[in-house]
DNA sequence: TGCAAGCCTGCACACCTGTGCAGGTGTCAG
DNA sequence: CTGACACCTGCACAGGTGTGCAGGCTTGCA
């Protein structure tokens, strides 16, 4: 089981076993990236607010939302651009409304199992 | 079920009742903005991997987390600084070596439930 | 058609944060 | 005692990012 790259070969291991290990833990790199940049979106206090409320309560709109979150409407509308960009919400129109909800499944888990999940 | 805060009563709304639904989903502000520094910590590749492998692999040297990762020490050490800092992982000394591993379960319950549990 | 509501965009500002390098501290082996 | 190793720190740089404001666009209602 030689996970070690190339370039990394040659430098010192204190248990080289255990490295291979993580290295398997960690998986494909792009993998990791994903998920990296799905966590910031998650890092921000407006946005997570946003994909709360989307997540228990359902198509929202984005004056309600600023009511529910305490955020002006352009902020709003500034984080759902980047929520619907990166596929987490969508938007249907309704009139002269838009209602958000939330679309990406893998989100809803780690917003249930973590933040949801671990309320006191 | 009034839970609109005073200061946004006088604001217009499309639906009162999804309003107030949302802001019950969202909960307590300080809740939110913890996790959201928590999500910020994940937001990182290189922290994100780390903690992969802690998580995984159990107790882990730097040298080696740098060699799993392909970071430099510096940049392993500094970001175990941060992890340490918000109490997501814990180092025990062992003569010249110190072993870290992951301490917080809401945090490996989030890589388990997350990024584990969507590898296709 | 005129007006208001809902939503979006652009720009400029300050702030934070990740990165690399060089060098320092403490610990163990010979 | 001396050297090598494991780990840590400080500093300066570049880059990304949240925020606020002003204003524009589309839709629906009277």
């Amino acid at each position: 089981m030689h996970l070690v790259p190339a370039d990394r070969a040659d430098h010192r291991t204190i248990d080289g076993h255990r490295v291979c290990e993580a290295i398997a833990a960690i998986g494909d790199t792009e993998h990791v990236r994903a998920w990296a940049e799905r966590f910031a979106l998650l890092a921000d206090p407006g946005r997570l607010s946003l994909l709360l409320a989307l997540h228990e309560t359902g198509p929202l709109a984005v004056t309600d939302l600023a009511v529910a979150t305490g955020m002006r409407d352009p902020a709003v509308s500034q984080a759902l651009r980047l929520l619907r960009a990166a596929g987490l919400v969508t938007g249907e129109r309704d009139g002269r409304i838009i209602r958000y909800r939330l679309v990406d499944p893998a989100i809803a888990e780690v917003l249930a199992h973590g933040v949801l999940g671990y309320r006191d």
